[in-house]
Order: structure tokens, then C-alpha cells, then sequence
DNA sequence: ATTACTAGTAAGCGAGTAT
DNA sequence: TATACTCGCTTACTAGTAA
């Protein structure tokens, strides 16, 4: 998608062309996006033919409406600014189905760990963890986690060893609700270990390298 | 501004770099923007250069973080976008002030209309109105007003002769509050007229021709 | 009036590559 | 590893103008 098309899209729907039919000449779109009258007009042609705006031809102007197709693509402008300003309770990844060594089945197996998944999360864990590696580029959001919202999963000794705090988040992965579980001085890895109260690779049909995106919510209960 | 600086900018956000620094090469951000290495390079030139974001270099990389002027043009383009989706309680209009003839003094003056200013909108107008001329290209936006939820103040007969139904809307100019005022069946002209409890060309020291924003409240009152 | 084609010019792009 | 320069190519611009 051009960026020219979205600004000049946006620039459309503020007149009210989403709700409504508007009547404007390619000169006036020229003043409110700054251009020539030859660029509105071609800009509405290519808008017309993407079918991002229905046309109808007046005497004179021309009376434009935003097709949904149209308002999609400017919803999904606004989900992004969304998310850069109202956001901080929620964080989104995207990354990448891996295998992991099956240690995550050993883990969420300890009873000590089980019985606070329970009475913490409020919902008893599939055993073995969902392993997804984030994108490269996204390991910058990773920091958000640092977050103090996290719940706690407190360390217990057993088998002779110590099993270390995790620190919690609820999150979301595709349309499954779970959380998120990671180790208290981790330092970051791109690895995100997901548990859900079911087997997330049958539910989803996940394969290993599958996309999947995840929607990390930093404080309290999962909401719709 | 170009927009795909704006673009670019709202990519670096969403990756965080609003609240935190960030560390990004010019490749993993062309994938981001699906370009080239070099264009990303290119548009971090542009954007350091325009003050929009501030630059380190580590051994690797670059470490980026979101100058406060660049989270002005991203606010900027999130306002847009809740004015699109989320504003079917408040239209936005500019326009340029412009001299009535002096009728506008004559009906605020009808004691009639009078009282029910005070008792519908809940203030006593300075005599007369400030008529704004509002750019053609906005009045799009007028057919907004037809909108059945503004406060209507109604018709009575005084002087031999019928003062016709008006319907208000709450309205600020500017910083100041007040209301606008449409005649029932006017053929929706390019011309508001506002009132407000003081002399608004003395108080925003107004002169015919000056540019104003409008902003038109169609549900209930004022809010912040 | 207004739209949009043509054509010449300007801006933007990315492969190659120096640093 | 990176960043960012040069340069040839492509895309996007607007003035002029036909419809």
C-alpha cells in the first residue's frame, strides 16, 4: 500500500467520506493534500482502482465515498497509533513455532509449580510449554516485560534442586487465552515460553515455524 | 512533512522507541517498511536531520530513540484517525471570520430568543453573532449538522412578524466556549454563526478575515 | 466549470560498494 | 559485521491542454 494513498485516504475520510458521500473536486483534494490538481485526480484514480473509494460523477466534482475495503486499511492505521499511545497494558509480538528440548514438560509437570499455575492463574497448565521465537526486530519490546505487573510464581526445592521464581503474564496466543512464563533473571532471550490450560499445537494445528502472534497483557485479567 | 517519514516514524514507535531507546539496524527496519537497507538508512538520515528521533551508534547497529518532536507529528496523525473513527460527537471546522450585517445584534436581542439561550444552553449571548466563513471545501462536514440532536430553540411571534425555530449546537471557537446557531431550513450556507456569553472579537482580538477553528459538539455539553 | 491524458522533469529507489 | 555514498533506473510529479 502507498503511503501517498493512506494520507490522501485519511485525508478523504476527515471530510466525512466514510459515514457519507462527499462532494469534492481533485482541485480541493490537490489543496488538502498539497499537491497539484493532476495528482488528487490520479491519486483518485488509484484510489477508484483498488476499490478503496466508490466515485460518482456530478456536473461538476465529483461525490466520493470510502468503500469498507477503504476503511479497513484506515482502521488499521488507527490500531497502530493505538497501540503506540493507549497501549501500555498490552504488548504484541509476532514470532515463529520452535520445538523446544521437552524440558517444558518437566517443568510445568512439578506439582509446586502446577498448584501456583492454579491458584495464580486460575487455570491448571497443559504439560509442556509452547515455544514461539519472536522476530529479531521485536526483541525490543522485550523490555516492556521488566514490568512489575508480572505475576510471581514463587521458587520451591524439590528433587534436590532449587526450581527458580518465573515471572508471569497473561497473554493471548492466535485466539487462545494462556500465559506467558519466564524466568526471573533471564536475560532475554527471543524465546517465549506459552502455557494454556490446552494443547496449543492440536488446537491451533500448529507446525513448527508456523507464524503465530501473541498479545501480551501486562496488567490483570484477560479482556475481549 | 513527507508521509513516508511519518510512516517510518510510527514503525519506530510501535517497536517502543517512545518510551524507551531502541536498538534497530537500517535492515531489520526495511523489512519493517518493506524497502531496501539503503532506503532505511536513507529515512533515518531524513529523520535525524528533521530532529525527529536522536541517533547512537554502538559497535553494531544503532540505538534510536523518538525525539519529543517526533512524538508531536505521530500525536498529531493519532488525532487524526480518532477524529475519523471515534468523533461522531465533535466536528471540526476552520474558517476565516468574516462581518455580518449587524442581524445577528437584532435577533440575540429578541427577548424571546433571548430567554431561551439562558434557559437551553445556559448562558445569556453577548448581543449579536460572529459569523465565520468556513472553508469550501469543509462544508462536507455541514450536513453533519443535520444532525437531531441539537438543542432547538423555538419559534414565537413579537413585532408583527414570526421569529422562526433555530437549532444550536455547543461550540467553541478557539479556546472559548459557546454555541453555533443554525436557522431551521437555512440551505445549509458556508457560514457559522456563533454565539457566546462575551465579546469573542475583543476577546480572541479577532479581525475580519482571521482564521479560527470551530469545534462543533453534537452530543450534550462542553467537555475537556 | 472539472477530469485526466501527454510529456518532460524531478524525486525516489536499490544494487554495488567504500568505509 | 554495520552505515551510507554513488549512480543508473524507475516512479511520481506538474504544466499544458484535450475532452
Amino acid at each position: 500500500m502507498k503511503y501517498y494513498l493512506i494520507l490522501t485516504l485519511k485525508e478523504i475520510a476527515l471530510l466525512g467520506a466514510i459515514e457519507n458521500k462527499i462532494e469534492i473536486s481533485s482541485d480541493e483534494l490537490a489543496n488538502k493534500i498539497n499537491s497539484s490538481q493532476q495528482t488528487a485526480s490520479r491519486y483518485l484514480l488509484e484510489l477508484d482502482k483498488k476499490n478503496l473509494i466508490n466515485r460518482e460523477f456530478g456536473i461538476k466534482k465529483q461525490i466520493i465515498r470510502i468503500t469498507t475495503e477503504g476503511k479497513k486499511i484506515l482502521e488499521h492505521e488507527y490500531v497502530d497509533f493505538e497501540r503506540i499511545f493507549n497501549l501500555s497494558d498490552k504488548i504484541y509480538f509476532k514470532g515463529n513455532v520452535i520445538s523446544g528440548l521437552g524440558e517444558g514438560r518437566y517443568y510445568t509437570e512439578q506439582s509446586s509449580y502446577k498448584k501456583q499455575f492454579i491458584d495464580k492463574l486460575g487455570f491448571k497448565p497443559y504439560p509442556g510449554t509452547l515455544n514461539v521465537k519472536i522476530e529479531y526486530i521485536e526483541k525490543n519490546k522485550l523490555r516492556l516485560l521488566k514490568d512489575n505487573r508480572a505475576i510471581i510464581i514463587d521458587e520451591f526445592k524439590a528433587d534436590n534442586r532449587t526450581f527458580g521464581s518465573v515471572r508471569c503474564f497473561y497473554a493471548r496466543i492466535n485466539d487462545i487465552d494462556g500465559a506467558i512464563v519466564l524466568p526471573l533473571r533471564s536475560h532475554y532471550s527471543q524465546i517465549l515460553e506459552f502455557i494454556s490450560p490446552t494443547y496449543l499445537r492440536e488446537k491451533l494445528n500448529l507446525k513448527d515455524d508456523d507464524e503465530v502472534n501473541i498479545t501480551i497483557f501486562l496488567k490483570g485479567k484477560i479482556e475481549d
